[in-house]
DNA sequence: CGCACGTCTGAACGCTGTTAAGATCCACCG
DNA sequence: CGGTGGATCTTAACAGCGTTCAGACGTGCG
């Protein structure tokens, strides 16, 4: 039995897990640093001990979940049937929407509490699994190699957009099914859309400039 | 001259107006009630005649900030290029994007205070512009019907995602240049893919059972 | 065995959001 | 025109917050 003793020992991960614990309970800013030190049953200046700052708590708090997260997508692409690069970013996607769902204040948490030191790697990190999908559909040959570059940012933007919206309440879906539904709708016209991305027949009938990008206002 | 009166007359709005300046100064949580109010030249106190709490303050904040976007968005879509719909939306996304990257302190306020009463309706709403310019699509034909039910909520999450990644700092472009051809970019893939949704000929080579929503794991 | 260092406590600081009671001004009614 | 009610703002106070600092406590190394 760890508790009673003056030296808690593994005082700095649990206060990490209460921290989480709380915002899971009561959103991402409802809760106090005092509270998760009482809840470990340890003075509220202990903490500083561990990290420098509240904040700084909850950045290490957010990449943890991150690199759970980025674990969590790289398993489900794994699992996507017939192991096809098609298939496993529909996976990607619809493991990461549903990611949020199921927990939303800490999905809230691991995006919204502002990048810590850039020099301590998250890993694996959800945009580098996301890249490895990519270049998988382009070694296919799905996914032209001109539609790569920057194909990252579309993707994620896609997906995290969906997960936000849902996790703000912006946006109401009912039930996981209908979640699943549209994560593999969105990443699916996203795709299609990059795939045909220069494709010569233009699909919007547009006036004569088409090619120059001209357009008002500043 | 306002100052120096006992009776501001007009606290609610300066009230509001400063928080406004504060968050952009100081980022969403970098700053307290009664800085606003000090600001203001008014007792801290004085702000609960005018809003039940902080919180309500931010909300009404949060929905004066999504209002002005949904103006905003509205007044690009008109001036897009040859008022082609297409055009329009490109132009929408693109608005949104810059929007988001001119003041992303306010942009991270306006979606991150979680919605107040729903009965208190926003107008014009980004989302009903949105709308709007989907139901234009269809009209022209350029969106298949079958493909308009829920089509806000991809264009949306596309959008409102890569505005996301940006003002949190997730994904950083050089320049509105860069901003802009990105918010093209995903738009036009993302329209790409509705309107190809149900096309018969399977751009994916899947395996047999291809309809069949089967996949792996729970 | 002793001692130094990492770990935690206790008390205190200034600041926060919020409340209660009282001062002040304005608009309206007689 | 005089007075009064009600909206508006002030002053004072509360508990709770993040954070700091001096000191008590254990542990492990010499």
């Amino acid at each position: 039995m760890s508790k009673e003793r003056y030296h808690h020992g593994e005082l700095r991960a649990a206060l990490l897990d209460a921290a989480e614990a709380l915002v899971r309970e009561r959103g991402v800013d409802g809760w106090s640093l005092r509270e998760a030190s009482a809840r470990v049953g340890v003075a509220p200046s202990a903490a500083y001990h561990h990290f420098p700052s509240r904040d700084a708590l909850v950045r290490t708090l957010s990449e943890r979940v991150i690199a759970r997260l980025g674990e969590r997508l790289r398993r489900a692409a794994g699992r996507a049937f017939g192991d096809h690069p098609h298939r496993r970013l529909i996976a990607y996607g619809r493991s990461y929407v549903r990611w949020a769902m199921e927990d939303p204040a800490v999905a809230r948490l691991a995006f919204a509490a502002g990048r810590s030191d850039p020099r301590t790697p998250i890993s694996p990190h959800p945009h580098d699994v996301l890249v490895a999908e990519l270049d998988r559909l382009v070694d296919t040959g799905e996914l032209p190699s001109t539609a790569r570059p920057g194909a990252e940012f579309v993707v994620w933007a896609a997906v995290h957009g969906l997960a936000t919206l849902l996790t703000d309440g912006l946006v109401e879906l009912d039930g996981p099914r209908a979640t699943d539904r549209e994560a593999e709708r969105l990443v699916d016209a996203v795709l299609t859309g990059l795939v045909r991305e220069q494709a010569p027949e233009q699909p919007w009938p547009t006036p004569r400039s088409a090619h120059s990008q001209r357009h008002a206002g500043p």
